[in-house]
Formats: C-alpha cells, structure tokens, sequence
RNA sequence: GCCGGUGUAGCUCAGUUGGUUAGAGCACGCGGCUCAUAUCCGCGGAGUCCGGGGUUCAAGUCCCUGCACCGGCACCA
C-alpha cells in the first residue's frame, strides 16, 4: 500500500481564520480525502504558527500568557475545520515539545554542515512588521505601514548559508519538473534562482518567545525558519526515527501562493544542508477574492467560512470553492455566484437527481430494485469514462477537472431519464422488467457520482449514497467502489430534497442606486436580498461583508414595511392589447398608469384574449426595470395570481374602479 | 518605483504538450416532457479569443511590442 503524506501551511494565530485559510484547508482536505479513497494510506498535517512577536504581542494586549492565548485559538481554529469537516489527522503546533526537538534537531545539522555562521545586522526595525526597514522607506521618521517610529537594533544574528545551494536548487528543479506546481510559481521561483540568492538571517536576538538556537541560546530561531520544520517535526524529526523514516518525505505541500520561495527555496536547501530528503512536491494555490476584492481584515473583506457552512452546511461551500475556482489560480466568492451555484449545481441537477429516482422507485417499484443487469445504454460508458477522467484529474491535483467529471454523471443521468422516460415505461406492463433496469441505472449512476464526491462532499455525499441503498462501506476503495455495477439489488430511500432550492425572498425592488449599468437581467424571480444590496450606499470602508445581520435561510422570511413599500404598485388601464406575434402566452400591452402611458408586455396569453383585455384595469408594478420580451422593452408587470398547474388570473378590482395611478398598498 | 497578474459569448470563467466548424454555466429565445425541489431534456442567437508585429504548414495557445484594467510591495490564504 503506498503512502501519502500531505500537508498546509501553518497558520499564525493573530486572527481566527477567514475564507482564504479555509479555501486552502479544504482543497488539501479534497486531496487528503482522495488519496484516502483510492487506498493510500494518508497522513493529513496541519498546524498552528504560534512563535510569532505579532502573536506575543498580541496576548500581552489581552494581559494573557503567549501560550495561554494560543491554546485558545488553538480551539478556535479546530472549532472552524471541524465544521469544515477538515479530515486532519495530525496538528501541529510550534509551540509543542516535539516541534522544538525537531527544530533543535535540524538546526544542528544544518551547523554542523557549516551553514550557519555569526554576523550582525544593525538598521532600523518595526516590531509590528517584524522586519528591517531601509532608511529611505522611513516616513518622517516613521514606519510606513504603521506609522510608528522603528527601533534601531544592532544585533547579532545567525545567517543561513542560502547561496551556497542556488546551483544545487537549479538542479533539483532541472531534474524534478513536479517539484512545484503549477508553472507559474515555478518559472517564477526559477527566475528568482537565476538571479541569485542571498544568505538569510535565522535568529533573532533578545526574544523570549521560540525557540532557542542551539549553538547561540541567547537567540531564537526566526519565526520563519521555525515554522517551516513543522512539516518535520510532526512525523519524527528529532524525536521518532521510526515515525519519521516511515512518513518523510512528504508527498506534497499545499501553499498559498505568496509563500512559494520559502517553500520552494528556503525549505529545500535547509533540507539540502541538513542532509535530508526533499518533499516531492509543492503546490502554490491561488488566493480567493470577496466580490472581487482581496480579502483584508482593514477592509472589513472578509467572510467567515463558518457563516457559509452555518447557512447551507459544510458541503456546498466547498463543492463551491473546488469547482467553480480553477485549482492553482486565483478565485473570487461572491454570495449570488454561490447562491446560484448551489441552486444549479446541488437543488436542480444533483438534488433532484436523486429526488428524481428515489420518487420514480418508491411508485413503481416500492422503493425496491432488483436489476439483472440488461442495459445501460450510453450510461454506463459515459460513467466510467467520467471516472477515468476523474482519476487523471485528481491525481494531478485539478480539483475542479475532477468535480466537473464527476458531474457529468449527473447530466448523463439526468440525459437518460429524459431518453428513457420512465413513466411511459411504466404505463406498460410489457416493458416492467426495462423501467427496473432503467431505474437501477440512474441510482447506479447516483452511486458512482456519489463516491466520486466524497471528498468534496464527505457528508451529502456519503447521504446519497445511503438513499440510493449503497451506504458507504467501512475503507471503500475508488478502484472497487467506481466500476459500473450492471446489476444487483437496492432499497432506495425516499426523502426530503437534500438541497432545497434558495428562493429569493425579497421582490426585485427597483434599486435605484444602481444605474442599470449591468443590463436588462429582468429575471421572472426576485434577486435574493444580500449583503451587498445594503452594502452599496456605504461608504466603502467601513461596511463588514461579514453578513451576520440577514441570514438567508430557505424558506418563508418576512421582509420589513420598508421592504415592501420600495415596490410601487399602481393601478392602470388597459389602452390596447395585442397578441406578440411568434409567442404562445405574451401579450403586449399599452396602458395608463395615471402619469403616463406604459409598454409592458405580460404572460397571460393562455388565459385571455387580448381584444377581451382592453379597457380593463388592472394593477402593475411601477418601478420594475425595463426588460425586453420578445424583442419589445417592458415597462412594468401586470399583477396575476398564478395557481399551481393553472391559468394566471388578473387581480382586479371592487366597484367603483379606482382611477389610473392610484397606489396599491 | 519595484514585482506580478489579467484581457476569450450579455455575465462568470474553462481552454491540456500550438493542430479540424473556439467551449461550459448563468442569462435570453423557442420547443419538448411531467418522475422530480416551477425541476429536467433538446434546439437557437450572439465572440475581430484587447491591438499590432513575428515564429510556424498551423497560434486563443509560443516570442516581441503597444494599450487597458487590476493586484502586491500591511497582515494573510
């Protein structure tokens, strides 16, 4: 059985985690997930950065000890993956014994190739950025960042003989092309190669909080040097031979993309020096912007992955960020794009999937299937194919190649349902033993897109399978659990939808701040009402896009007086009507709607004829943005009741008729 | 200033090692179906792949150049 072992970046612990440390968290846990799936044995690490002056200085603020306030974050962050369903198997902290023993124990070999010696530094220093600063960047004496004064240090320093393996990296590179993906961060950190590398300091003088270099225990180890052994550290280094020969080297790094050279360069020529293997590879991710906008604490852009997970579950958040975000690029989160995501993807096509056939099996089939394996048609070759290209996909780490693959199992099923139309199956007795078939296909086809999302949607999916009878089996294996079963039995569960459709609860209120610039979108539903429809009119620094206030729960929420009143409802009468040629159900209308005379074009076609609705009055909605029908621009809508399977039925109203342009409140 | 990114359908974006009529989802229009969460299926319209050079039998894809937009040089994924 082979072995993987993967890892994230650790985490400094100034602030619980937002989106973009979430993004990262999930991706390595789809990939942690996979390997587990396809049988290897995986050792899933993540961590806290806890040896940082911003985090000691931080607790002294709160009047706390650094470790106390470590170990409370330390909750934290665990409380945020738990409901991320983040499948660690180890966490790591810097702070830890067996960290500083494996510290301790590289740094001393890393001496004892003689690659580390004494100097000084001296110049200007920020405590709040924890880095030199040069004179000229001095702003009238100050910081330019903070704005405060530096402090001039002299001190000694510990430099890490970094140049020495520019030519050794070169080569690495040269010989392991994998070694860090994607390209881009590679031709970059190549180029940074090729023009040089300077020796790096790796202590710092005078702190209590890290780690002591064990030839200067007066110094601690940078924070930098420090946190990338972790990866180390956790597997043995310096404290379990056996643990560490067993897990090292590491399979792969998963990184965000601005730390690339330390893990592309630093790390491996410490590891170079100190005389141990390299990781086999590294993989710089993209970041994830808010509404396209980078995500900052100062900004107040940022989302709390656990308000996502807290609204739809763990699940739709991450098939979001797996599949809608190219893996390794940049992506952007923006509440419509993920509410309309999570209605196409999982209400309409995969939740109804599965809604779709479990209902078609309980009323024909009393929810049994017992399948001889006659036919599948395209279905099963489209599956397995899907399969194969999901595999390539994730063994390559593109994440979302491997979504969409296991998707278009869904949209073959859905395909074969349309072609195979069970419910004509079903009207003849003859063809009994085909519906079964057919039946038992499609919840073949859930079953297989189902295990291939387990690791994106550990728990939908693992409950799809459980309703299509296939219950995840204790250490499912892909190879087993992926081939098309052409027959067999089942008990298919009916159920609640697992992803009720977000429907929009707030009318599509005539936004007047927003200049129509974006088109006419005239959707038939009302937009949701979102955070940034009450963000707009701010002034753009101080709103949080955190929404805490509206949660859009499914379901009935009542809007406010406010809300209502921003719809202008109006009475009008009818001036002329006239059936829109080449359509079955629109009419266009002209009507008077007191102050002026309207355009509007309204689907009542199949109720009432047009001559039969002139001189009538009815009731519209005033301020609704233009949209065009049919190539003619609506100016409003005609308010109809609109029964279940019926004919719209206009809104009229008591005698005496109301005059046009009254308003309907 | 330094470094980097992006520019492909109305919108959001894919486009593997350059290789047939450039794709998806959403939106829009038309049609079909009724098992299903008004869901699903089919068809359709619309792109000077930012501009200009170049390499090549062949360029959205490589090279040069111009333009536009954006980001970083705080913390941070």
């Amino acid at each position: 059985m082979s072995r993987f072992y993967l890892t994230t970046a650790i985490d400094y612990v100034n602030s619980r985690p937002h989106l973009g440390t979430a993004y990262e968290k999930i991706t390595a846990d789809v990939i942690a997930r996979y390997r587990r799936l396809r049988g290897d044995e995986t050792h899933f690490l993540m961590g806290n950065d806890e040896h940082s002056q911003n985090v000691y200085r931080r607790a002294v603020e709160l009047g706390l000890d650094p470790l106390a306030y470590c170990d409370r974050m330390e909750q934290e962050f665990r409380e945020v993956w738990r409901k991320l369903d983040i499948s660690f198997d180890d966490f790591i902290r810097t702070t830890e014994p067996r960290h500083r023993a494996g510290v301790t124990a590289l740094a001393e070999r890393i001496a004892k190739a003689g690659d580390l010696y004494e100097g000084h530094y001296e110049g200007w220093y920020c405590v709040s950025c924890e880095a030199f600063k040069q004179e000229k960047d001095l702003v009238d004496g100050n910081c330019p960042v903070h704005l405060r004064p530096p402090e001039w240090i002299r001190e000694k320093n510990h430099f890490f003989r970094l140049s020495k393996y520019r030519q050794p990296l070169i080569d690495h590179f040269a010989a392991h092309p994998e070694f860090l993906v994607p390209d881009v961060r590679r031709n970059e950190i190549l180029r940074l190669l090729e023009s040089g590398l300077e020796d790096i300091s790796v202590s710092r003088a005078g702190q209590s909080w890290g780690i002591p270099l064990p030839s200067d225990p007066s110094s601690v180890v940078y924070v930098w040097f420090d946190a990338l052994i972790n990866y180390a550290s956790a597997v043995g280094l310096g404290t379990d031979a056996g643990q560490f020969a067993r897990w090292w080297p590491a399979d792969l790094h998963v990184i965000g993309k601005d730390i690339t050279r330390f893990h592309a360069a630093v790390w491996p020529a410490m590891l170079m020096s100190a005389g141990v293997a390299l990781p086999r590879q590294i993989f710089g991710h993209g970041f994830v912007s808010l509404k396209g906008q980078k995500m900052s604490k100062s900004l107040g852009t940022i989302l709390d992955p656990v308000d996502a997970a807290d609204r739809f579950g763990a699940d739709p958040l991450r098939l979001y960020l797996v599949k809608e975000i190219a893996y390794g690029a940049d992506g952007d989160f923006s509440w419509e794009r993920f509410e309309e995501r999570y209605n196409v993807d999982l209400a309409n096509n995969l939740g109804n999937l599965v809604n779709r056939v479990a209902a078609m099996t309980d009323r024909y089939r009393g929810g049994r299937l017992r399948a001889s394996g006659a036919t599948a048609g395209r279905l099963a070759a489209t599956a397995e194919a899907a399969v194969a290209d999901y595999r390539r996909s994730m063994d390559a780490l593109a994440l979302h190649e491997g979504a969409a693959a296991a998707y278009r199992i869904v949209d073959a099923a859905n395909e074969f349902i349309a072609e195979t139309e069970p419910w004509t199956l079903a009207r003849d007795p003859a063809q009994a033993g085909r519906l079964t078939q057919t039946l038992y296909d499609v919840t073949e086809a859930v079953r297989l897109a189902a295990t291939l999302l387990l690791p994106i949607m550990p728990s939908s999916s693992a409950q799809m399978l459980r309703r299509v009878g296939e219950p995840v089996p204790e250490g499912l294996e892909l190879h087993d659990a992926a081939r098309w079963r052409p027959a067999g039995e089942r008990v298919v569960a009916k159920a609640d939808p697992l992803w009720p459709r977000l429907e929009p609860k707030a009318p599509p209120a005539a936004a007047p701040e927003e200049p129509a610039a974006k088109a006419a979108h005239s959707t038939r539903r009302a937009k949701p009402m979102s955070e940034e429809q009450k963000d707009q009119p701010a002034p753009p620094a101080a709103l949080p896009v955190t929404p805490t206030a509206t949660p859009a729960q499914a379901g009935g929420e009542r809007i406010s007086i406010d809300e209502f009143m921003k719809v202008e409802l109006r009475v009008a009468k009818v001036l002329a009507a006239e059936k829109v040629p080449n359509s079955k159900k629109l009419v266009k209308l002209q009507v008077d709607v007191g102050t002026e005379q309207r355009t509007l074009v309204a689907g009542i076609a199949d109720a009432y004829e047009a001559e039969s609705l002139v001189g009538r009055t009815v009731a519209v909605v005033f301020n609704l943005k233009p949209a065009k029908l049919m190539g003619i621009e609506s100016n409003g809508m005609v308010l109809a009741a609109s029964p279940e399977g019926g004919k719209p039925a206009l809104v009229t109203f008591d005698e005496p008729v109301p005059p046009p342009g009254s308003r309907v409140r």
